[in-house]
DNA sequence: GAGTTTGAAACT
DNA sequence: CAGTTTCAAACTC
């Protein structure tokens, strides 16, 4: 304390700031979604030497600012606030990661708008403290641990504001030598958030992670008294918390964060109460009460843990959502200490379709589309193909148009009942090259999908590409080529959704007689039975026939005159799984049960 | 708005 | 370092 007085301590620092706060804008920021977030910011920054400087920064931040108390002008605290300011955009952020962290609109950060919200631009004012007892001069308060006086608190006995300097410096001087990273962010951003963004999109920014981790026991780290969840990012291996529903891939957080894009707010909380309760009705969250994970391993993982299936699928299910992510984002986070396989929540929704989609089923969704793609692009351009050669040879060819559909479908057909891997596994590529997809049809197709497909493509036949598409270059021609080749695959499309729908209903029906019979009407279930069949019988043909029934859309759109020939092409197939081998190649298969 | 719950901070 | 207490925010009613 006394020691440093004036070196160190920095309390120093409040010109500097002043000097900045012209820029800042009179408010500032959310708020502060995580104690000491604030801190970052305006501490970070830009000149520090280094981020790995705790006590450096620090100072800096607890700096009193000036007695700008008077509120009138805007005070000097703020001024570093505002520079975290998420929503600023003109703001040149010293320290991104934090920024985006603090990003205010998160969505949970506006349930309660205490205080200092951004609304349209217009920041609110800054949080207020309710402080009783400690004087504001402990980390309990988020004024004093985000380096702040207080101003228009409604504090008690407050001594975090200039007359009080003196006892101020001194509460921070022990804070620090409690804990030198005291004030320093909480939140670390790691290197690589990119990725992560996609699935959250905006929500949280799975790329920081909390310096120590949050011990959250019973709010499942979805309510704001978890300091991840708080700070809008997702735990990570630091964390030792319990039951924790704040990870990648989570449904429980999903759920949340979609009802927060609904702006429901209700519907968020009861999702999360729901989530950390484990208590929904019958819609499918249906697990076991809470169960905790301790630390080393599970305390309370009784007998009831039970489900470790659950618990897998639950992993699985967050695994597959971003395969690739390191163990940092998902597994890690869980992993921390005990986490790693139990980790996850013990209430897991199901849906209904969680046994008929299993984790593959979307992989191969996407490889069948992508593959479907490439036989139907093969198809279209050896039919162009013949179509040429015929025209040469009878030039007064007239419509090519309906044969040329005609002998697409049969050629679909009859590949995939050949099962000619090779081939069609080149020369798919190849002709997909030749053609390329439409935009709509490459959005079909998953990233990795796509790159193996294109990369193959590419690397197997340009040359044939050029002489082949040079002569179809006619706009016409591609479109209506690529009119086809989407048609065939969003049909295909189209008959898996419904059979999908279909078993779905199936399962629907099933469970629910189930519960409401419980008492062991056989006969329910035989009665189920027969629906059953009712209605895969009843999706199978549609689809063949007049599939047209649950997703007609699309057809009719792009080619009317070819609908229906088109539903009988695909029809021909619809038992048949494409499987592509690891090369590119592609096996027909009987479908097999889902 | 009062009371309860929660988890970080502080303390032992 | 673990356990307990204190504290204030978050949350519920």
């Amino acid at each position: 304390m006394e020691q440093r007085e004036g070196g160190d301590f920095p309390p120093n620092k409040p010109t500097p700031q002043s000097e900045a706060s012209p820029t800042a804008p009179a408010d500032f920021p959310a708020r502060k979604l995580v104690r000491q977030l604030d801190f970052t910011g305006f501490s970070g920054g830009p000149v520090t030497t280094s981020v790995e400087q705790p006590q450096i920064a620090k100072p800096r931040q607890l700096a009193p600012h000036p007695p700008q108390l008077g509120k009138l002008s805007q005070p000097p605290q703020m001024l570093f606030m505002s520079m975290q300011q998420p929503t600023q955009p003109a703001a040149p952020p010293p320290h991104p990661s934090i920024r985006s962290l603090v990003k205010p609109e998160s969505p949970r950060a506006r349930p309660r708008q205490t205080v200092n919200e951004v609304k349209d631009g217009t920041p609110k004012k800054q949080k207020q403290c309710n402080c009783k007892h400690s004087r504001c001069l402990k980390l309990y308060c988020e004024c004093f641990a985000s380096g702040i006086y207080c101003d228009g608190c409604n504090c008690v006995n407050c001594h975090n504001n200039v007359e009080n300097d003196a006892t101020r410096r001194e509460a921070v001087e022990a804070t620090l030598e409690r804990n030198p990273n005291a004030f320093r962010p909480k939140i670390a951003s790691s290197p690589h958030g990119a990725r992560d963004n996609r699935e959250e999109a905006g929500e949280a920014v799975v790329s920081a992670k909390h310096n120590k981790g949050c011990h959250c026991k019973k709010s499942g780290c979805l309510k704001k008294y978890c300091e991840c969840f708080q700070a809008n990012i997702l735990c990570s291996e630091n964390c030792k918390c319990m039951d924790c529903k704040n990870y990648e891939g989570s449904e429980e957080r999903q759920a949340l964060f979609h009802g927060d894009h609904a702006n429901n707010m209700v519907y968020i909380q009861q999702a999360a109460n729901a989530a950390i309760t484990g208590f929904i009705g019958s819609s499918g969250y249906g697990s076991p009460p809470l169960t905790k994970k301790r630390k080393g391993n599970e305390l309370f993982f009784g007998p009831t843990v039970k489900d470790p299936a659950h618990r897998l699928g639950q992993l699985q299910q967050a695994t597959q959502v971003k395969a690739s992510v390191p163990s940092s984002s998902f597994t890690g986070a869980r992993s921390g200490n005990n986490t790693s396989v139990l980790s996850p929540s013990k209430f897991t929704y199901r849906s209904l379709l969680a046994d008929i989609i299993q984790p593959q089923d979307s992989r191969e969704l996407c490889s069948v589309l992508v593959i479907y793609s490439a036989e139907a692009a093969k198809m279209l351009e050896a039919e162009k193909r013949a179509e040429d050669s015929r025209e040469t040879s009878l030039p007064s060819s007239t419509q090519p148009q309906e044969s040329s559909q005609n002998q697409t479908e049969k050629a679909l057909v009859a590949d995939q009942a050949e099962t000619k891997p090779e081939e069609s596994g080149s020369d798919g590529v190849d002709v997909s090259k030749g053609r390329p997809m439409s935009p709509s049809t490459l959005a079909l197709m998953c990233d990795e999908q796509d790159m193996m497909f294109t990369s193959a493509a590419s690397s197997s036949g340009l040359a044939d590409d050029n002489n082949v598409s040079s002569q179809l270059r006619d706009e016409q021609g591609v479109t209506e080529t690529y009119a086809e080749q989407e048609r065939i695959v969003l049909t295909k499309f189209r008959d898996c959704l419904n059979r999908l729908i279909t078993l779905g209903e199936i399962k629907e029906t099933k469970y629910s007689s189930l519960a409401q019979t419980h008492s062991g009407n056989e006969k329910d279930l035989t009665s189920n039975g027969p629906s059953n069949v009712k209605s895969e019988t009843r999706n199978q043909q549609p689809v063949t026939s007049n599939g047209v029934s649950k997703f007609s859309g699309y057809p009719q759109k792009t080619s009317p005159v070819v609908v229906t020939s088109a539903h009988g092409a695909v029809s021909n197939i619809p038992h048949l799984r494409i499987i592509p081998a690891e090369n590119g190649d592609v096996r027909t298969k009987p479908e097999e049960e889902v």
